[in-house]
DNA sequence: TCGATTTGACCGTC
DNA sequence: GACGGTCAAATCGA
């Protein structure tokens, strides 16, 4: 088990060692030829290799996270009767002796990001989600929507997310995720790999009461509208020192160079890498939990192939600064990953409208 | 008929 | 007591 673990993180070095040649190889190419058009061609198979080579390693992390989070679930005193799990997970410091309607008290982790996308929520991120309520909030011109993972029953999954329309701009919907996935969804959602569009304005209107059931044969392209500096805002707002930040815990990528003039546009992301494969992988119950209280942002600008992946060496000091001590991982020695993995690389030139 | 959504009520936290 | 999160009965739609 140990031994395949072992191989399984050499192989992901191995994936994201690959990338990083690719994406050198593709630097060089940029700056000696920007203004050739047949080379626009090749920075794309060139792209779509990067993007390949990241989603392989990631599926293999997600893989391997299953495994260990399966394990710390058994490990947990979360019980499973009959293959299927309680429909309550129990936490184990809390004891549900009765089904109550009481809000529950449970650590949460929360991932606050603004999203720029067409629906409020089902399935635009990969997952199924089932709308339980919706709540006027104080202050808020918008309703909030709260949502739940779709196999919470089946499989015990406590995933649940808050969607809310921005007051500012109602196209921008900001999303709270609470807890993560334990269902299989987290294991079998892969990260839409093609060109992300923006989704306009009729779109969203068209979604604006998607259905689960709706067929979606590939999430839909999503785009992230981060923060104000283009972060993703992973604020634990009421988390305790034990859970905060495994978000990203020290896969974090950083665009300073680039400006937010035009944040919708900038400042993009494939939404579903993040959230199926960094979030849900890298923010493992079962990492130790790091000392350092500092923020953490993940800086990815990126139109969904992975352009304008702008990050030296100095950006991952700046930010990965403060101590990961990331003890312990059955997915990987983190501290040993960066160590092999060093993101030297700089674009010479500013391709986040490729593709559009 | 079944599953998803809506909505009023309940309850914990501040 | 206000507010926010959740529950569950009622309702809706396929």
């Amino acid at each position: 088990m140990e031994e395949s673990a072992k191989c399984e993180q050499v192989s992901v070095i191995d994936e994201l060692l690959l990338g990083k040649e690719l994406t050198k190889k593709l630097c060089d190419q940029l700056s000696s030829s920007s203004s050739s058009s047949s080379s626009c061609d090749t920075n794309e198979v060139l792209i779509e290799k990067i993007i390949s080579t990241m989603e392989k390693a990631l599926a293999k992390v997600n893989c391997m996270a299953n495994v260990g989070e399966n394990k710390a679930m058994m490990d947990s005193h979360c019980s499973f009767t009959n293959g299927s799990p309680k429909s309550e997970v129990v936490e184990p410091e809390v004891e549900h002796k009765h089904v109550s309607k009481k809000r529950k008290t449970m650590p949460r982790r929360r991932e606050q990001v603004k999203v720029c996308l067409g629906t409020e929520g089902n399935k635009e991120d990969g997952y199924n989600w089932r709308k339980y309520g919706q709540k006027d909030i104080l202050g808020a011109k918008f309703p909030r929507g709260y949502f739940r993972c779709t196999y919470r029953n089946i499989q015990g999954c406590l995933a649940t997310k808050q969607v809310q329309k921005s007051d500012e701009d109602p196209m921008i919907y900001e999303i709270t995720y609470i807890g993560r996935h334990t269902c299989t969804q987290a294991a079998t959602v892969v990260p839409p790999s093609k060109t992300k569009v923006r989704i306009q304005e009729n779109q969203h209107q068209n979604n604006e009461k998607n259905q689960p059931q709706e067929k979606i044969e590939q999430p839909p392209e999503t785009i992230f509208s981060f923060g104000p500096q283009g972060e993703v805002k992973v604020e634990d707002l009421d988390l305790d020192l034990d859970h905060k930040h495994q978000i990203f815990p020290s896969f974090c990528f950083s665009s300073p160079s680039i400006g937010s003039e035009n944040e919708e546009t900038n400042n993009i992301f494939s939404y579903s890498m993040i959230e199926n494969n960094l979030v849900e992988n890298f923010s493992p119950s079962f990492m130790s939990p790091t000392t350092s209280e500092s923020d953490m942002f993940c800086h990815w600008e990126s139109t969904g192939l992975g352009q304008n992946v702008h990050n030296s060496s100095s950006d991952i000091t700046d930010i990965v600064s403060t101590p990961t001590s990331v003890t312990y991982s059955p997915i990987m020695d983190l501290d040993f990953f960066l160590d092999k993995i060093d993101f030297d690389i700089d674009f010479p030139m500013n391709t986040r409208e490729l593709c559009i």
